[in-house]
RNA sequence: GGCCCGGUAGUUCAGUUGGUUAGAACGCUAGCCUGUCACGCUAGAGGUCGUCGGUUCGAGCCCGAUCCGGGUCGCCA
């Protein structure tokens, strides 16, 4: 028996009219039989390109698909005809194919399948996972994978077109200090010591720098281990990660904006996306006017500052508060939706949201609206407030009442389609992260992203804040985040390659020169060989295609995605190990989980 | 780790105030059907109601514990 289908002359998805009359060879999964008399049923055949109908209308051929189950894999061999009756609805809906032999090459053992692969989106979640190679025969989930396929062929085609070369970097490294909880690699021939998977190429690239490349960039597989989120696989992602030298924060913008809109309006489901420049915003304007540091663009909606307006108003929960107002013309929602609204804000957002609204005759009405009349006036100068509007308020401490506003705003969009124009994405850039931050448990100044940025102002700048001439808490950094459509999709900065700020750097956060070179001792060497100006960014891969496939959740465009528990239920992993293995390792588990029967 | 939602047939779900033999659709099996394309018609099989314990004359439903899944917060330089 031949098992190869190196003899298939067309796909499922090829065969028109002007194939009528030619012998063909077809190979693919059993979709569907239909019976429709004791000697006519139609079959049909599907591969990777589409379907293909096989009329069967023989004794011989009837009995040759007899008991065959659906997802066997068959090979059909026969003439092209133009159908009786046509499905317009079919690429292949004018011709079926009369079979003269029917081959089964993998025969499907079950006639009832853990799920209809055809509706395979509905199924179970951990079912769909446990059985992936058959929802992946699911065409509307394939093309998920196709998709991805064709972004990253786009970007490696791209960034090569920018003169970026793709290097690889190891897979087993160093652990590092700094940042996320590290996937251990036990050594064998270094007992008691350990290799750690990158959770990013960070101080590879960065090497790579100092070794005089120029523009490096690689689809690079990062690992971490933190809890999984709907948009945040657990364990492994993939980031498009980029270092240029002698470059400066407009340099990597240039590329990106050049680079990405292109393929977003070609792969995405919106075709339109902003060009270049991007917008760039501030972090501190950012948490100002949107109350997130990830804006939406595509949401005409803002937070405006009314403290000063409304803080002694005579509502208790503004009383010494930072107060924000969103208002929204021509909100029409009903009182249940307002409380609503409130509702599911103050679960996300762990703050209450307050309301009042301007009616259709230029009353104040709802909410808490008996507080503001004594200053009707000033609030509707203030807001520009026209009737019929609702103003959504969010107060607390300033921090709070910005991320409550955020929140707000981005729940209130899909109730206003008049200002929220969702068919689009916008890019922005937030610039101008600060520097350092007042820790939440120690109280003390800590990096508030990573310590490898470079600070706005240089060595200048930190050695005036150590002399105390200058508060640490307004640096900032030339650091930046890439966010499109209120997806956060990449960090990056201009990087500190000077080993005397480095230090500097450090010294404020109460650590010196040898706990820099402690915990990044290769690239503090390399730096002190002479190192280029450099600067990247890392845009997620996983990330930039769930925007583009209209995804929610980022299992959808992963080929083989584990669960939120970090477990890959179709290969069984995390696995119990051999002992031998183990022994080898010197490696002895003092706490095992139980083993689960099927 | 906290909080929220869920777990009933192969699949997706319904199941009223705690009350007879736990239902539907799809799928499956058998039969019929000569142009279907979500084929149709007839019949049938298929359930430890996640698990354990409790309350009750009686539990899918109420209570407690536990396991599993999803969302969210913590976490993610």
């Amino acid at each position: 028996m031949d098992y190869s289908n190196s003899n298939r002359t067309h796909t499922c998805g090829e065969l028109r009219m002007a194939q009528v009359g030619a012998t063909v060879r077809l190979a693919g999964f059993l979709d569907n039989i239909r019976e429709v008399g004791s000697n006519l049923a139609f079959l049909v055949l599907r591969d990777f390109y589409g379907i293909t109908q096989i009329v069967i209308e023989t004794e011989d051929m009837m009995a040759a698909v007899k008991g065959l189950n659906k997802e066997s894999t068959l090979a059909v061999e026969g003439m092209v005809r133009e159908r009786d009756s046509k499905n317009s609805k079919l690429p292949t809906g004018d011709i079926e194919v009369v079979p003269t032999s029917i081959r089964v090459l993998g025969r499907c053992r079950y006639n009832e399948l853990p799920f209809p692969v055809h509706r395979s989106r509905e199924a179970d979640e951990s079912t769909r996972l446990k059985y992936r190679y058959l929802d992946l025969r699911n065409p509307e989930v394939k093309k998920n994978i196709v998709l991805r396929s064709n972004v990253v062929s786009a970007l490696r085609q791209a960034m090569t077109d920018h003169g970026f070369l793709e290097i690889t970097t190891p897979i087993l490294t160093a652990s590092s200090p700094e940042g996320a909880r590290d996937y251990l690699v036990p050594s064998r021939k270094h007992p008691g010591k350990f290799y750690a998977l990158p959770q990013a190429p960070q101080q590879f690239k960065q090497l790579l720098m100092a070794s005089g490349f120029d523009k490096y960039f690689q689809i690079a597989p990062c690992f971490r281990d933190e809890d999984a989120r709907g948009d945040r696989s657990p364990g492994e992602f993939y980031q498009l990660d980029m270092e240029m030298a002698f470059a400066s924060q407009e340099d990597v913008f240039a590329v990106l904006e050049d680079v990405l809109p292109p393929v977003f309006a070609k792969y995405g489901t919106y075709h339109t996306a902003s060009s270049a420049p991007f917008r760039r915003i501030s972090y501190f304007d950012a948490m100002e006017t949107y109350g997130t540091d990830k804006p939406d663009l595509r949401i005409d909606l803002t937070a405006n500052e009314v403290t000063t307006l409304l803080a002694d108003c005579g509502f208790g929960p503004f009383e010494g508060a930072t107060v924000k107002a969103v208002p929204v013309t021509g909100f029409t929602a009903t009182r249940k939706q307002i409380d609503k609204l409130c509702a599911d804000v103050e679960v996300q957002a762990g703050n209450k949201v307050y309301w009042f609204r301007l009616d259709e005759k230029g009353e104040l009405v709802g909410g808490i609206s008996k507080f503001i009349q004594a200053r009707k006036e000033q609030v509707i100068e203030a807001l520009d407030l026209k009737p019929n509007t609702f103003v959504g308020l969010t107060a607390g401490k300033k921090l709070a009442a910005q991320k409550t506003a955020g929140v707000l705003i981005k729940m209130l969009a899909p109730l206003c389609p008049a200002h929220f124009d969702r068919e689009r994405y916008e890019f922005c850039w937030i610039v101008d992260f600060p520097m350092y931050e007042i820790g939440e448990e120690s109280g003390l100044l800590e990096f508030c992203h990573n310590p490898f940025s470079m600070p706005n102002g240089g060595l200048e700048i930190l050695q005036k804040a150590s002399a105390g001439q200058v508060n640490p808490l307004t640096i900032t950094a030339y650091q930046y985040d890439l966010v499109c459509n209120g997806v956060e999709l990449s960090s990056g900065a201009v990087r500190n390659h000077d080993p005397d700020i480095m230090v500097e750097a450090f010294q404020l956060v109460r650590l010196g020169e040898e706990d820099v070179k402690a915990r990044f001792p290769a690239m503090y060497n390399a730096f002190t060989y002479g190192a280029p100006p450099h600067a990247g960014i890392a845009p997620g891969v996983d990330r930039m295609v769930m925007l583009l496939a209209g995804e929610d959740s980022i299992r959808e465009i992963i080929p083989f995605p584990m669960n939120k528990n970090a477990q890959d239920l179709m290969m069984g992993a995390p696995g119990f190990v051999e002992q031998k293995q183990l022994d080898d390792l010197n490696i002895v588990c003092t706490k095992k989980e139980e083993a689960v029967d099927e």
